[in-house]
RNA sequence: GCGGGCGUGAUGGAAUGGUAGACAUAUCAGACUUAAAAUCUGAAGGGGUUCGCCCCGUGUGGGUUCGAGUCCCACCGCCCGCACCA
């Protein structure tokens, strides 16, 4: 046999099943020790496991394993969010069953997740797609209900016609159906939606206590609930139809007023639709603005565009000025009271609108210094800034933006001109999807009683097993028995809901069950008590808003129901959220100029160039982007575990590149990283040959603890990468140390301690191989001797100017005025000086040294 | 369009406001080898040099500071989110 040979294959499934036989990875509840639980957002099933995976949960896996080596009872769990459209479309496309579609896929998956070695209790593992789970689910959902926070109301929906059936916004491509091709049409619905919006304010003033969340989610969840303090009035119309003789509006700015220039309504306002009757203009306008779909992106790329109603309401101040009343498609009737005054001179988009229909542009305040009339751009000053008004109604000729909002509304409301209101962006949650693979939502519509919640003992309310994907719809609408049943309340026939609930619902507590996966209700409240909250959170950032949000509203609900315990009402007390994994894309065009995309493991690389292995085809290489299969720049993980081994590509995913950053998958860089853990298995196996003494034991020992210190302090603050980094160094450090047979068996058992979280299988292999204890993974963390870290002396930059010139070596604890007087005393410093005095010198002790002469 | 983020050698990146480029990749040179691979040792931001050093350099342009990759302002480029993708 020979040693010295690094052979993943052989002892990554080794150690995975002693890991598996010793249990050392099931999460017990021990009231005697602290709790870590660990959790990375779990994954969608697609099939097959990407790069973008490995690196999320590996990630977890070195803060879970790291925990656990540091005495926490650690809650490490992993599952899947089963339902959604991809099932479906499978389903359409190769007659399969979603459900077993998307079965086969975790199994798949799950192999994949083994190979890994991931340190996790599998045996909380659970589908949101298992009747168990969602129907906890429902019966929550029947809690909500009772509580208040629950409702029905209409929305607008995607609609295409052809297909006769509610698409998502993804499935809208240029405004047309992507599988019918046909134009899109805005469709109103009765939906069901949850209350998040009672919650607008207190998810706003909560994100201030999660001071171990990144800021960026924090500001982006703020500005997402979008809280504004604004002026609501109505202005009465002249000659509007019957019922609109007022037209509410909301204004954040009504200290603009007298800058107004025209009203708009948004096309689906009531007044909208009412006057759209007895105008074909109107009417064509409101349709084509209908054909947009529903995504606020597209509404406000779109054109700015308008229609003169030919209706006019009065000034608030001055009944004599009447101002235009134009129907435009960027207003929201979701937002406010879908009716704006437009004030050209202070929001580009009111001006660009006013040019375009030839609307007066009237300054209210200008600059404080050489304040010009606005032109093509309109004058946006930030609120803090003073500013002279022109056209003030309530406040002095100089005030902030700040000033002159707050002075408006009181004047208006002293005048009876409306009165101030705060309101949000924050929309209620509709959940309501026309879709067969998702939770149904578990009431009943009886024509004697109604919207009926169904009753608890017969839930779950399963999805029928017998349906068809050959025509476009819901099948739980077409099915012929399934909405048949009894009316919970008078017994009588009624039919059940068809809508299912938004995949969102499906993830917004799955962190909850997993403290009580078996549990006959939605959680334990011992388990919850014991393991909750999320102690570190793991995920991509493009859920910093919905995902999260979603979650902290679900987990104060669920506490409202009895659910959560109090203190989880913030279920995630720290968030990291990780880069993507990128790579090269790789094309070539075909006859027709079209690009063709090809795998990485098809491309040669020459001396001009690359190319393609099978015909030599020159290939054009396009810089990173995202992983995609549609791109082919994707590099199967099972691959790369087949080639070099899990740890490899563990290690690979976490060096280089800082974990909040993407990180770009190269052949190279997994090459080299399968050399480096081969190097190290070798160092091990010399030094667990070596014998007898050497030099330099205390060398290798301060090594040894600078290394337990950088590393640990790395893992801690998420610095993988640089972790990495310094078991380079200290691997290097350990090849060329000439140290004794002891301090370099102990150097190395430290070693393969430090990177057991990144490199578990090699680590318990070496740790065994130099007479460790037990397993390395349930190893306590070593300890960094305080002692062994202090350096006696320090080696001091001397900068002249603030440029580094020279540099001084001196005791750690030199004084101030003996370090300057070294540093006068430097050849370069007296060559600068040229004779004269420093004008000035500064010594930060133990840091620098800067002369300014 | 709106909101958020990022930008450092050939490449990935490091750097509590204090020596810019740690560590690694690719490259080059040397050792070992019949040879190659593997391995080991070493060099290396760009430019200049009288070989003492000097100048320039963290997307661009300004600013604050004894000192800025780091803080502030503006701009450019790329990425994420925008409520029915997950």
């Amino acid at each position: 046999m020979n040693m010295s040979r690094f052979a993943p294959g052989e002892i990554e499934p080794k150690w995975q099943s002693a890991w598996e036989k010793a249990g050392t990875f099931t999460a017990t509840r021990d009231e005697t020790r602290p709790k870590y639980y660990v959790l990375e957002m779990f994954p969608y099933p697609s099939g097959n496991l990407h790069m973008g995976h490995v690196r999320n949960y590996t990630m977890g896996d070195v803060v879970a394993r790291y925990k656990a080596s540091q005495g926490f009872s650690v809650l490490h769990p992993m599952g899947w969010d089963a339902f959604g459209l991809p099932a479906e479309n499978a389903a359409m496309e190769r007659k399969v069953h979603p459900g077993d579609w998307t079965y086969a896929n975790i199994d798949n998956m799950k192999a994949q997740f083994r190979s890994l070695g991931l340190s996790l209790d599998w045996s909380r593992e659970f589908a949101t797609c298992d009747p168990e789970y969602y129907g906890q689910q429902q019966a929550m959902f029947i809690d909500f209900m009772e509580k208040g926070l629950v409702y029905r109301k209409n929305a607008v929906v995607n609609w295409d016609p052809v297909d006769m059936t509610v698409l998502a916004n993804e499935q809208v491509e240029d405004g047309k159906g992507w599988r019918s091709g046909a134009p899109v049409e805005r469709r109103e619905l009765t939906q069901w939606f949850f209350k998040i919006s009672d919650f607008s304010e207190e998810l706003l003033d909560a994100l201030d206590g999660l001071d171990n969340w990144p800021d960026k989610v924090k500001l982006m969840q703020r500005n997402w609930i979008g809280k504004s303090r604004g002026l609501q009035f109505a202005f009465s119309t002249v000659d509007a139809p019957d019922g609109f003789d007022r037209i509410e509006v909301y204004t954040t700015r009504p200290d603009t007023l007298m800058g107004a220039s025209f009203v708009g309504i948004s096309p689906d306002h009531p007044l909208a639709k009412a006057l759209e009757r007895d105008s074909a203009e109107i009417a064509a306008f409101n349709a084509e603005c209908r054909k947009m779909g529903t995504s606020e992106e597209e509404m406000e790329k779109a054109e700015k565009k308008g229609v003169d109603t030919g209706l006019t309401v009065r000034h608030p101040f001055d009944t004599g000025w009447e101002l235009p009343v134009y129907i435009a498609n960027f207003i929201l009737m979701d937002y406010g009271t879908g009716a704006i005054f437009g004030c050209p001179a202070h929001d580009q988009r009111d001006l660009d609108f006013a040019r375009k229909y030839d609307l007066p542009v009237t300054d209210t305040f200008v600059a404080l210094e050489n304040g010009a009339p606005v032109e093509n751009t309109a004058f946006t000053p930030p609120k803090t800034e003073k500013v002279r008004w022109l056209r003030s109604f309530a406040w002095d000729e100089t005030a902030t933006g700040e000033e002159a909002i707050a002075a408006a509304i009181r004047f208006c409301e002293e005048n009876g001109v409306g009165h101030g209101v705060t309101k949000f962006r924050l929309r209620d949650w509709g959940l309501s999807r026309q879709r067969y693979w998702g939770c149904p939502i578990p009431v009943i519509h009886c024509d004697d009683c109604g919207v009926v919640p169904e009753k608890k003992e017969n839930l779950p309310v399963e999805l029928p097993k017998d349906v068809s994907f050959d025509k476009p719809g819901n099948p739980l609408d077409r099915h012929p028995t399934w909405r048949d049943c009894a009316c919970p309340a008078c017994g009588k026939p009624a039919q059940r809901e068809t809508d299912t609930m938004d995949t969102f619902v499906d993830s917004s507590w799955y962190y909850a069950r997993f403290t009580s996966p078996g549990a006959a209700t939605p959680t334990n409240a011992a388990d919850a008590e014991y393991w909750m909250n999320v102690d570190q959170y793991i995920g991509g950032v493009e859920h910093a808003i919905l995902h999260l949000l979603y979650s902290r509203f679900f987990a104060r609900a669920m506490q409202i129901c009895g659910h959560l315990p109090q203190k989880a009402v913030e279920p995630f007390d720290a968030l990291f959220t990780q880069g993507m994994v990128t790579h090269e894309i790789y094309v070539t065009r075909d006859e027709r100029d079209r690009p063709v995309y090809h795998l990485p493991e098809h491309i040669e690389w020459t001396e001009s160039g690359a190319r393609l292995g099978a015909t030599g085809e020159a290939v054009e290489v396009i810089p990173s982007a995202k992983m995609s299969k549609s791109k082919k720049n994707v590099v199967d993980p099972v691959n790369i575990v087949q080639a070099y081994g899990a740890d490899t590509a563990r290690w690979f995913v976490l060096s280089d590149s800082p974990p909040e950053r993407d990180v770009e998958w190269t052949a190279a860089g997994a090459e080299a990283a399968f050399k480096h853990l081969s190097r190290v298995w070798r160092i091990a196996t010399d030094i667990a040959g070596a014998e007898g003494p050497g030099t330099g034991d205390d060398d290798l020992l301060r090594a040894m603890h600078k290394a337990i210190h950088d590393v640990t302090m790395g893992i801690e603050s998420f610095g993988f990468n640089t972790s990495v980094a310094k078991l380079y160094a200290f691997t290097n450090t350990l090849q060329k140390s000439k140290a004794g047979a002891d301090a370099r068996r102990e150097a190395m058992r430290t070693l393969a301690q430090l990177m057991s979280p990144m490199t578990p299988h090699l680590a318990e292999e070496i740790w065994a191989l130099l007479g460790g204890e037990g397993l390395v993974a349930a190893a306590p963390w070593p300890q960094a001797d305080p002692a062994m870290l202090v350096e006696d002396t320090v080696i001091m930059p001397i900068q002249i100017n603030g440029k580094r010139r020279a540099e001084i070596s001196v005791p750690k604890d030199m004084s101030k005025e003996e370090v300057e007087k070294l540093a006068l005393a430097h050849d370069a410093v007296i060559r600068a000086l040229n004779g004269g005095a420093p004008k000035k010198l500064i010594v930060v002790p133990g840091r620098i040294i800067n002369v300014v002469i």
